[in-house]
RNA sequence: GGUACCUUAGCUCAGUUGGUAGAGCAACGGACUGAAAAUCCGUGUGUCCCUAGUUCGAUUCUUGGAGGUACCA
């Protein structure tokens, strides 16, 4: 008999169809422990606005990144890969079967599939590009990254300014282009993976997202906003919920139009979560009201095979 | 009841000196390897209120309706 690879059950799809409860469901079955791979959870200032698992749940099941840092430090997808990797490390020890949840696609991938290696870039070289573009705009950018590295230009969305910065922080940082950073031998993964997506239609998508933001807004987002409003160039700060109330408090919109904006830019969130996760075929789809019994014997099913 | 104006995309509206129409927002599709709840790209989805006429041809002009808004009674 040989001894198989641990398994990895990811659960995934757009936000607001019950992938935070599905995944504490499965967790407790297997008597394992929940890894979140979503990008805002991550820090504690942000309570009400990510719908975080209550603090009961929270306590009875461990979770891991969830809270355990704050929008003062940055993070970014690299060192999530490897601390996730970490402690999955540690997980498979005790356990033959871990979860992992959460909405952000290329966090899931960077855990399941892994990202190329590349160094560290101190923050500054960032920074200075930014000024760049603010003062002399993509056209600059655009021309240095056509003579650094013609062959990332080739395919890179030449209008979007992120992955235009990313590939100079990178040349500037280490003289060698981006793109030969790309594609290397990628380590395999020591574990499988099973992906259960939870969906539904639009129209029930975009329902439960309103109710979802009215909640939050009773629960008291207003006031979790307005103490995080000095900090409101802070990258973690980039997020639906919080940059909409931002405007708000300063007087360039109403609370009520924040409130239609915060749920319309979730539902424009929710359309992406869905482009993302549309191109991974192995997601094994099921209805949001599907029974989580169902759901579990599907993955006893697939585990024994 | 009278007079004037209005009715065009999901919404707000532009326009066609008569040749079946276009903006903003919304919506939809997509990309995306360390900012990812970020960032970026693409797409017009239409009984032009209905009816009868004039005309080769009407969303446009004319007749008669319907609905709306304002003012006067």
């Amino acid at each position: 008999m040989v001894a198989t690879k641990p398994l990895l059950i990811c659960v995934v799809g757009p936000t607001a169809m019950g992938k935070t409860n599905l995944a504490i469901e499965i967790a407790k079955v297997f008597f394992t422990e929940i890894i979140s791979a979503d990008s805002r959870q991550f820090y504690k200032e942000l309570k009400i606005g990510t719908a975080v698992p209550l603090h009961e749940v929270l306590t009875s099941i461990p979770h891991h990144f969830i809270h355990d840092r704050s929008i003062f430090e940055d993070y970014n997808v690299g060192e999530f890969e490897k601390d996730a990797l970490k402690i999955l490390d540690k997980l498979f020890k005790k356990n033959k079967v871990v979860v992992l949840v959460g909405g952000s696609g290329l966090y899931i991938d960077a855990v399941v599939k892994g990202l190329d290696f590349f160094p560290e870039i101190p923050s500054d070289i960032r920074e200075k590009l930014n000024t760049e573009f603010e003062e002399f705009g993509i056209e600059a950018l655009q021309k240095e990254l056509q003579e650094i590295d013609p062959l990332y230009n080739k395919e890179v969305d030449i209008q979007n300014h992120h992955r235009l910065i990313r590939a100079l922080e990178i040349y500037r940082a280490t003289g060698i282009p981006y793109s030969s950073f790309l594609k290397k031998n990628k380590e395999k993964r020591f574990f499988n993976t099973l992906f259960i997506g939870l969906t539904a239609e639009r129209e029930i998508i975009y329902t439960r997202i309103n109710k979802r933001v009215d909640i939050m807004i009773r629960e008291g987002l207003i006031e979790e906003a307005q103490n995080l409003h000095p900090y409101k160039n802070i990258n973690a700060l980039q997020t639906v919920g919080y940059k909409e109330l931002f405007r708000y408090f300063e007087n360039s919109i109403t609370k009520e139009e924040a409130i239609e904006e915060i749920k319309k830019n979730t539902r424009r969130y929710a359309k992406r979560q869905g482009t993302w996760f549309r191109k991974n075929k192995k997601i094994y789809w099921f209805d949001y009201k599907t029974e989580v019994s169902e759901i579990i014997r599907f993955i006893k099913e697939k585990n024994a095979q």
